[in-house]
DNA sequence: TTGAAAGCGCTAACAA
DNA sequence: TTGTTAGCGCTTTCAA
């Protein structure tokens, strides 16, 4: 690997001129430039960052923690948020947590180590101690990304408005005469996603006069085994509810699959609404009405907000906060009433060609609503 | 921030003796480490990786090149990539090329630069001469996944047998009868994927006496717009054939929309079948055929080799070919023959009823098969 | 088993 | 405008 030495003896300059002519010095004469860079061409010359950073006290690096690159809608914000960073001359190190808010704090101490120059944070847990311990400890400039540390002065957040939109989707359910609505949600208190759509949710009820029923209240882990198990059990206790709603993205496959698989017709014997929009909702029939945003402004907004706070401008942390938007869809197109009565008429339907294979509502759950 | 010079004054070693200590040195006295892991806990000193890189001439850092981590399957490689080698005490630098091949070559030279260890590469165009170029100059592993450069001697590669899973695929609807079948890829000649997909398509062409029709064969980079506007083209020329083999899994929601929008019925006015396996493939009604293959897999085998060629063991730069299942769905349990009575049943039906508002296969494309 | 010295490749600070 | 010197924080080498 050729160095800044050999490029230096070669242009028959000194190794710091070699820096400046590259580096765009303001104070460097044609002559010079030219024959620094004609030895860069002749040797290949391309510097070492990690000396570089070293030196200059800035690796040029940002790093981004995500909790699982698994979701889509994740790895959207990295796509995005990677675009941006790179653009402006910085790399990106990633490191997943993949659920484990141990990761989360291992993760900050690994890329403080490492000498990045910011970090974005989408982490499992913001409520976990060390993890704001180590942010705190942590030099440069942090965002939060749909997550919020109040204690962590030094950090910047962009969130989306989770509980506007989810009083406004519960609100919509309830417009329709439901009264007893499932809320299937991720992990409800580890970040402000979960906190803030339980908290629309609950808002939304409240303001009907309805108070939040625990055993229609789910909560667990983003993955989609989750979604299956908790319709599954509900048809089994003849529980299901007229209307559903179902946080996080990876849910949606499983409900649709339990549901289709008990021959419950989403739209006709339940209502169903998702807290996060997917082609798979878009295209489902019937379509499933969803809450959308968009990952792309959010991914640029904090990417903006870093690279401001690296490019020196002394912006006070702030906290940014995105639309939500409500796309109804025919899945929600159904009032609790035509819930009712389109379980009781599938049910004598069965009745009167008892012992046909055809998929229905078993154990008649449409008469636990 | 702590450095080591501080921590061994506070112990009254030798920064030398600190290196040793915290590194498992095995000539290291119990006293001695216990003197230096007590002034490490005192100030909570955190080695500079940056500096001991530099030193040691190893970042342990591997590079990520990805074409475009919107899509969820490359994401997926990525995160299960991440898993294995941040276990491994390395960290990961990613870098999106956003389907701009001179963004492919981009990062290799910063990915080189910055100094890491070894290189993951799924780039947006094997063929580059600059990229692979760039590869020949870096001095570690290299493993290319669903990619191959045969001009790379020092790089594995870890592909999918694409070319047996496609010709299953495509031989399931010759034996339903279909002779017109249009082929929807993504760049066809840019990666090992995209050439073997084809290849495998036009052997089982081959093997049952048919040519590939340059009309029937289309082509673009993986972003949906495409799979909607080539459906909508067809239609408008009455030109549909009578199946359908979608490639890339960003074209699948545009195909489905558009031929929902024009009242195609997937499964009897159309067969359809995709190389890529996803949720909405599973769930859409009818469910869609669809090729499957593990990406968990494809991602560990790439990480153990990138792994094992830096633990030292000289291993040869060798291809792994992971297997493709054929999941058969009824998107294609219809043959050429029924689509056909199908598409002219609905015209019919549609003339008595002209004039409505239902949708159905505008003018009359069914005659064009 | 430990310490002292050197230096990885670069850039900042100062001097010319 | 350019060169010289020093040193970022670590690890390696060599000597004790």
């Amino acid at each position: 690997m050729t160095t800044i030495k050999e490029v230096a003896r070669r242009a028959g300059v000194a190794p710091a001129s070699v820096t400046r002519a590259l580096s765009g010095h303001p104070n460097v004469s044609d002559e010079l430039r030219q024959k620094v860079l004609a030895a860069v061409a002749e040797t290949g010359y391309k510097p070492d960052l990690l000396a570089a950073g070293l030196r200059s006290r800035s690796s040029r690096c940002v790093g981004i923690i995500v909790s699982d690159l698994i979701n889509p809608l994740l790895a959207e914000v990295v796509h995005y948020m990677e675009m941006a960073i790179s653009q402006a001359g910085y790399t990106v190190l990633l490191a997943n947590s993949h659920g484990d808010p141990a990761r989360d704090t291992d993760s900050v101490h690994t890329l403080h180590q490492r000498r990045v120059d910011a970090i974005a944070v989408m982490c499992v847990d913001e409520r976990n101690a060390e993890l704001q311990q180590a942010l705190a400890g942590f030099p440069g400039p942090v965002v939060l990304l749909d997550r919020e540390i109040p204690s962590c002065e030094t950090a910047s957040a962009v969130v989306s408005d989770h509980y506007r939109g989810t009083y406004r989707l519960t609100e919509h359910l309830l417009e329709a005469g439901h009264r007893e609505i499932l809320y299937l949600g991720g992990l409800l208190d580890t970040t402000h996603v979960g906190r803030e759509r339980l908290r629309g949710f609950q808002a939304a009820l409240a303001d009907h006069g309805l108070e939040m029923r625990p055993d229609l209240l789910r909560a667990s882990r983003a993955v989609a085994q989750a979604g299956r198990d908790v319709i599954a059990e509900l048809l089994d206790r003849d529980a299901l509810p007229s209307a559903i709603v179902v946080g996080p993205n990876p849910f949606v496959p499983g409900v649709l699959t339990e549901l289709h698989a008990r021959g419950v017709r989403v739209g006709q014997d339940v209502a169903l609404a998702s807290l996060d929009d997917t082609p798979l909702a878009v295209l489902h029939q019937p379509p499933v009405t969803a809450l959308s945003r968009s990952m792309d402004e959010l991914a640029r907004v904090a990417a903006r907000l870093l690279l401001d706070q690296l490019a020196g401008s002394r912006i006070q942390p702030r906290t940014v906060v995105l639309p939500v938007e409500v796309q109804l869809r025919p899945s929600t197109a159904v009032t609790a009433e035509a819930v009712a009565q389109n379980r009781s008429r599938r049910r004598s339907g069965r009745r009167r060609a008892s012992g046909d294979g055809a998929p229905g509502l078993r154990r008649g759950a449409g008469a636990a609503v």
